[in-house]
DNA sequence: TTATTAATTTAGATAAGCCTAAAAATAAAA
DNA sequence: TTTTATTTTTAGGCTTATCTAAATTAATAA
């Protein structure tokens, strides 16, 4: 069993881990959870202990396949309860992050079961995350950078990187969401901002923004 | 702010609160909450610091204004979720109680709010007990032990005053639940038993089991 | 009313999870 | 390859929520 606080360390460590095939830094992992290094080598030690990571002094660490375990089931609760949230309680896809914090903890398999059936098996959260299936796998998905888009290229909006309160509201002014069909209309390569069309609607967004919006093409 | 373990120690009390106009007793705090009654000693005169209860030396604790509301609070928030568990989520009654435990210590007033809209604000929980108002408001409702029927009276089926996995079982198994309508055959001083209708049967109940039904003769 | 028993509190520990400050190891720069 | 800077760990503390054992107070019985 593990506690809170050791769920969302192995969750982080896991968030962290995504690209890197090296030890996750002590020092990521204390920016990351907001605390000090010194508690992160005391915790890291710890679950190096139960096995859900490894790790070496100096070197960082890397979760174990339990550890791996753990943490997507973690992250599985976390979007179903998003989904619950948005899609059955009518949040907006903003205010549901820190419920589903708290929500990510509650312990039993059966009420994750029932959730996933009574919200029909979906396969994203509302900001287009993918939701690991139980055993912790996520089917991988097509999706690139708005960015990464050439002028007059077009696509459908499947997510967001950035999730910030902040952001999304920028969205929502702009309608922008999850679905929407975005066209690149213009690229300025001095500044990487783009014109892009929303709708009738044409936008002119900085780089940030572009950077921050997972486009499918297909 | 009021920590998990705060919660729950404001909400033992609200329960034990409830005939008693007396202080409650440090021991019966501990045995409802399984802990030493030296830790609970240190809680509440912790509780009385953050005046959610008035407490003196040897003679027990009694809930403020204050702590009363947060413990109603919490009390709203277990039922609320355990209509959800069971209404949406399609638990039995017996299944919720535990995962309730958990969920009743969610921080967010929206989420309470809109979980009561979803629900279609619901005066009872599963176990026909009643759901406090955002004020802390229970209405009184109308309901007797089954033991305190005469013979010949008939009534209503609206609430468990014990609700533990057993005995809610025992109640699935011969097809007693909230709304059944159970009628007095007959009555055994001796021992207190009697014989109920439910439905087209006849059932031979031990006192104990007409000690746990509440009734609604009206 | 005194003696005995029961209830309650105090004292002192422990484990989890965090912190600050100092020491040690590694990485980067000169 | 030294020196300097950065990262990481260790040492020592703190808070919360527990516990056990001992002391104290209240209740009950003789
Ligand atoms: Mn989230
Ligand atoms: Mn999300
Ligand atoms: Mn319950
Ligand atoms: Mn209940």
């Amino acid at each position: 069993m593990f506690t809170l606080a050791e769920e969302n360390y192995l969750k982080a460590i896991y968030h962290l881990e995504k690209d890197s095939k090296v030890g996750v830094s002590t020092n990521a992992i204390a920016v990351k959870l907001n605390t000090q290094p010194s508690s992160v080598t005391d915790m890291v030690q710890k679950l190096a202990n139960k096995k859900a990571l490894s790790y070496q002094k100096y070197k960082g660490s890397l979760l174990t396949k339990e550890g791996k375990k753990i943490a997507a089931n973690v992250i599985r609760k976390h979007r179903l309860w998003e989904v619950f949230l948005v899609e059955k309680l009518k949040f907006q896809w903003d205010e549901v992050h820190e419920i589903a914090e708290q929500l990510e903890h509650i312990k039993s398999e059966e009420l994750i079961k029932r959730l996933d059936v009574f919200l029909d098996h979906p396969d994203f959260d509302p900001h287009g995350d993918p939701i690991p299936d139980e055993n912790g796998i996520i089917k991988p998905t097509e999706k690139k950078l708005l960015s990464e888009l050439q002028k007059d290229q077009r696509g459908i909006c499947v997510g967001v990187k950035e999730s910030s309160t902040q952001f999304l509201q920028y969205l929502d002014t702009r309608n922008i969401g999850i679905g929407t069909t975005i066209k690149v209309i213009d690229k300025e390569e001095f500044d990487d901002s783009m014109t892009i069309q929303v709708g009738e609607t044409k936008l002119h967004i900085t780089d940030k923004i572009a950077n921050n919006l997972y486009i499918n093409t297909h």
